[in-house]
DNA sequence: GAAATTTTCTCTGTATACAAATTGTATTTT
DNA sequence: AAAATACAATTTGTATACAGAGAAAATTTC
């Protein structure tokens, strides 16, 4: 199996954007072109038209004569994300419920199967990239244009925000997750059944948990109450 | 003015998004890298980086081997058009009347200036551009990351559909454009009072003032049907 | 004469070389 | 010694040449 050009501008492509989402590449960082055209065994030239569809992506930044970065992670991002997130993730469910084919739900079922294999035995970044995944495929099921390209930016930074925020000690943290996965399941059955309206208030549930697991991790625990008697709020 | 490598590539972006924004470039049109490189006097290098970036932002659809294509309008593109766009511009201009800075309610009071003088001088080309422009800056208001990209996709279609369906010789259609100026007025107002209830209230009706405008145009008078409940593809 | 195959041609993709700009360093000046 | 300037080194941007894939045309085969 020789890679040719193309599998190896895909393959950058890839690693990239894998990169991005498991924060391996971290916010801010700066891409060398010329170390990665000799690591991916290509030339200047297709490797920056892979920036450019980064950057039209999300995934980075280009600024004129001065490089490419990974996109920041500013303190506004955290807001934004959990004021808009409901809304969009919301409308892409409702479609999602609307307009999935046979096919996709099969593969969707495959890649919940795949997160919850993952969540036993995988690592961090393997549990951030199945959820991804599971979420993208939801997208495709919306199928809608004009919704795709904020989803994308909004799954971007689901991604990295999880990989910020998770702690696999804490035990909190693994039950919101085991509750992530139950809702997961909850969505493909809404789904499934067509019932927008439900696809709709699990999508509202499913942030607000992401939401509470963050607040969790910003205030500090031990401070109040010893550990395993959190008080928090109830997530509806 | 000798425009130097950097300016011709500007232009050639903004020429291209004009073309597409105006209908001179017809969807689903094909480019020609070598024509336009001699057209801008760029070589292809520094063009197919614009291509990759205006395919990103959602102008053109590139392929693989077979060159680039302005994006097309499928029949399901007027639907989930109407579908979407008052959710994200309600959204937008919620925002826009909450952040909005005094240097950018000026500058959407002049595009607004603009697009009344276009409107009693000006093409069709410059009033689809004007009107473009005025929901730039609503855009830029709103100041979201996770929306921004979404709206832009929509302000595509929004300008393509206005220079496909708008016929000046109309009557009511005259009078619908009429009306939509005055419903940018009020926006501007609301957004100075930082009144979002109000904002988000007037982007539904701006965006029912189109649909009328376009169903006015594509349904004989008395067929009428809620565009949310079309039924798409009979999902297997 | 129609279908299929081969050949030619055009267009897309990549590599390399060169030009321009930015950054970092050394020198000069106050 | 600090600031400013000039210079060198690195990095980004562009052009050209070449390689490869797809499409079109011409030839062959039935």
């Amino acid at each position: 199996m020789k890679p040719d050009s193309k599998s190896r501008k895909a393959a950058l492509y890839e690693a990239l954007k894998m990169g991005v989402l498991t924060m391996q590449l971290r916010p801010g960082e700066d891409l060398d072109e010329t170390a990665l055209s000799e690591e991916f065994s290509l030339s200047r030239t297709p490797l920056r038209e892979v920036f450019r569809q980064l950057a039209g992506e999300g995934f980075i930044d280009l600024r004129e004569n001065r490089g490419a970065r990974i996109s920041e992670m500013s303190h506004t991002t955290l807001r934004d994300f959990f004021l808009t997130a409901p809304m969009i993730y919301g409308a892409i469910l409702r479609l999602a419920a609307k307009n999935a084919t046979r096919d996709q739900i099969k593969r969707l079922k495959d890649a919940q199967e795949d997160f919850r294999r993952v969540l036993r035995t995988g690592s961090g970044d393997d549990r951030a990239l199945a959820n991804n995944r599971f979420h993208e495929i939801t997208g495709e099921m919306a199928d809608n244009v004009y919704l795709t390209p904020s989803f994308h930016r909004l799954l971007i930074d689901h991604a990295r925000i999880s990989m910020t925020f998770y702690r696999p000690t804490d035990n909190h943290m693994a039950e919101n997750v085991t509750e992530a996965a139950d809702q997961h399941d909850q969505i493909i059955a809404a789904i499934e059944a067509r019932d927008e309206a439900r696809a709709a208030q699990l999508a509202d549930d499913h942030w607000a948990l992401s939401r509470d697991q963050i607040e969790l991790f910003v205030m500090p625990a031990g401070l109040e109450v010893p550990l395993g008697d959190l008080p928090r709020k109830t997530p509806a």
